[in-house]
DNA sequence: CTTTTATTTCTGTGCTAACTGAAATTACAG
DNA sequence: CTGTAATTTCAGTTAGCACAGAAATAAAAG
């Protein structure tokens, strides 16, 4: 494994740790992404040294994600995995999965808050709050939904806009 | 402890873990969050039944993140801390720190990969990968800083805009 | 300066999640 | 069918983090 795959790979899976993706998870990942061609659990083992079984579990993750997907080589009984090339693609599928798991329930859960009728009016700057979050959770979760919408290279666009969206906000 | 206050604190705190935050500080962070008022270390500890100890070394990775402030209580030798009862300011000052200690290295990391000469010309996926995901942080890097530096209430309006920004980009 | 109060640091323990290796299962070849 | 290859599941181990409690330090009061 060259050795800038190698670095690239190692801090990917720091990387994931830090952002609560398992590290095996993360390597395998990066590992299939800068690879590019379809590769056999085995392979994957042997390069990042760790347990076969530990691949096996790590690959049905991923593929939870809808990160990697299967595929066959002829005269190989095999499976094999790859995941896309797109990294814009790879984001969407990863801030689309991490929206569902985790933006939503949190939303839903606000929203059963601020319906309690236990919060007394002692307690008015927590609701107060609470509402608020979910304003700012809610609004996210609607902006993000249609951006990913949208194709890379219109979001690319957008993002180049930057600040100055400000002065096409103004006029209204 | 009202019910409803525990159950958004129990639910920050899973949450809190599924993004790599320690969950005794995103309970604490919680906590002073929905109560509003300066709390001293040892009134934490007793409302969310953990040691004493454990609530200091919170408040200091809380600080850390710029996310607490302590403040004096008159005739009260202890330390109080408080939160941004901000939503937007709290959230803006998570990214920013996110973005600093764990977007900005990995950019610095993947621009040496690039430099490398260590890439043969058999790793030229590998080589445009890396490139790719690099340009994809760099815009999300900028566009973040930028979007960051606006009022919350222009931000809102960005947001608000969602996918019509869109017709204000085709024109070109 | 001594005592009390507040806070932090440190050390050991416990818990969780990750991981390995073995066993079981599944899929296929002959 | 039988045997082999591939994959998954499972049980036990390990490693790392979170945490409690004790000890140390710091700050203030008297």
């Amino acid at each position: 494994l060259n050795p800038v795959a190698q670095r690239f790979i190692l801090h990917w899976g720091e990387m994931g740790s830090k952002w609560g993706v398992n590290r095996t998870v993360s390597q395998i990942h990066a590992l299939l992404y800068l690879t590019g061609k379809p590769l056999p659990a085995e392979d994957i083992a042997e390069t990042l040294e760790v347990a076969r079984s530990n691949v096996s579990t790590s690959l049905k993750e991923l593929q939870n994600w809808n990160l990697i997907h299967v595929m066959h080589v002829m005269g190989d009984r095999r499976d094999h995995f790859t995941t896309s090339g797109d990294v814009w693609e790879l984001f969407r599928t990863v801030v689309q999965e991490r929206k569902e798991r985790e933006f939503d329930p949190t939303i839903s859960l606000l929203r059963e808050c601020l319906a309690s009728t236990e919060l007394s009016k002692e307690e008015a700057t927590a609701q107060q709050r609470i509402k608020e979050t979910l304003m700012l959770m809610e609004a996210l979760a609607t902006w993000g939904e249609q951006m990913l919408r949208l194709e890379p290279a219109t979001l690319m666009k957008v993002l180049k806009l930057g600040a100055k969206i400000q002065s096409l906000l103004l006029p209204k």
